[in-house]
DNA sequence: GCGTAGTACTACAAGTTGTAGTACTACTAC
DNA sequence: GTAGTAGTACTACAACTTGTAGTACTACGC
């Protein structure tokens, strides 16, 4: 599970703002706004995220809808939980994550971990 | 705060591991068992990680001492952090990732914030 | 049949990373 | 005082990734 680069990360979130699958058409079109790219650029970068497992596709008459695999929030956990196994002590390193996040932050993980505590 | 390639974080555990600052043979020898390596392949490896600001090396004699400027649990909650930013909804991915490590990291996590929690 | 929208395939330049050679320099031991 | 040795700086290069796009071919509507 590799980073993404600008590009990408901007189609995947185009994606990921929309309800349901896009064409390739419609993911240029969001983009236009801020970039001025090419076509068949955004059809190359639809087609390596699919290939990298990020879309799936299907067929739409002649088009393919692309659509995220995983949320936005599934990717970012993921990414976490990817730097996360880059050491070798988890627990030591989800503790230094901890200690580091800002204090609302913190409140806000309590709370969501007291949630998931087990009843009883 | 990019992500290393695979030389480059074998380096950077090799340095992490060590209480004192090392030389370029120190970590070519200590690489040594896992991989062979020339003796100046480590030095560019060392030199490109002290360019981008994860090693900072003094003199010593002729030789150049390198260590690293942060901790391994530093580096990895920056990677978890960068990856949090790249949402726009931190919140929402913090409270996603929370709710995805295992119930053991979970307690973990209570533990740590708990102690974290600003007494009175 | 012509334009349009769509695909597939190919290409290329810049940057990153792994890998290493060469050339030059200072200290060490004889 | 010279021959290794260990150390550096500089340069190189190939593979891979990412941004960017062109070309060629195809199906569909009018």
């Amino acid at each position: 599970m590799k980073g993404l680069g600008e590009l990408e990360r901007s189609v995947m979130e185009v994606l990921w703002a929309r309800p349901d699958a896009a064409t390739a058409r419609d993911v240029s079109r969001a983009l236009a706004d801020d970039r001025d790219l090419a076509h068949t650029t955004v059809m190359t970068v639809l087609d390596r995220l699919a290939k990298k497992g990020f879309l799936q596709r299907e067929r739409d008459g002649r088009a393919w809808r692309y659509h995220p695999v995983a949320s936005k929030e599934d990717y970012v956990a993921e990414l976490m939980l990817g730097a996360l196994d880059l050491t070798g002590d988890r627990d030591a390193a989800l503790a230094h994550f901890a200690r580091s996040v800002s204090g609302d932050e913190a409140e806000l993980l309590r709370q969501v971990l007291a949630e998931l505590e087990p009843p009883g």
